[in-house]
DNA sequence: CTATTCTATAGGCAATTGCTTATGAAATAG
DNA sequence: CTATTTCATAAGCAATTGCCTATAGAATAG
């Protein structure tokens, strides 16, 4: 369980089976019987990884009879979300091939200048 | 090591250190040493940072003099920044609100139609 | 060559993760 | 009430993670 929220969004994203679940969860709401349907996984398994999807935010629950239906909130996938789209800018522009070859040079002519030798 | 290389990312991402680190990236390319400067931990936590980072293959490295500076790869991001855009269609529309209740609703009728009582 | 600088690797350790089986608890059916 | 269904929790275990200290390795300086 980490500290902040958009580790824990990361870390729940960080599971094959969890992001499967959240894809199952698209078609709508579902019980964790249901859910785990799919898998060669017990019962608990899927309970707990319910469990970190839920507090990461990425799903809420509520009961209906028995059963406990799992219900998508994206919504905890906007912070993530808009923390890579920054990222958009590297690979959308020429800072890949240029400025950090810039950088670099700089960071050579600084140290060049702490110790000159030309 | 997560199997998968979308895995692999986010396993990554999910730590706050590690997050810091590709931000620092951001403003050019830089050693193990300048990277963990700002950080109350050790040269090898750093370095073991760096290595998850560079399997995740969002850092390369290059070999200058006895440093080996890290770059940012901003392109193995990209597939986990799609994962997460197909949601924004989710909190972007009445989905969250209508759709899902509809789901539900269909759910029900189904379960109950299997045994009829009305 | 040796010494220095910068980084990687090895080994250890406590905490966490992802599973298991066994059991407990909540809601409904009869 | 008891029995059944559905799910959660407990306890255990192997593997992984994130740190540490100590040491090894690679490149440069002299």
């Amino acid at each position: 369980m980490p500290v902040d929220e958009l580790s824990a969004v990361f870390a729940a994203l960080a599971d094959p089976t969890r992001r499967a679940l959240l894809t199952r969860l698209e078609a709508g709401d579902a019980s964790v019987a249901e859910l785990g349907s799919p898998f060669a996984m017990s019962q608990p398994a899927i309970s707990q990884h319910l469990k970190v999807l839920e507090n990461a935010g990425l799903i809420s629950r509520t009961r209906v009879g028995t059963a406990r239906l799992s219900h998508l909130e994206p919504a905890a996938l906007k912070e993530a979300s808009e923390y890579m789209e920054r990222y958009k800018r590297f690979w959308n522009s020429a800072f890949d091939t240029l400025d950090h070859a810039l950088a670099a040079y700089q960071e050579q002519a600084q140290a060049e200048k702490e110790t000159p030798d030309d």
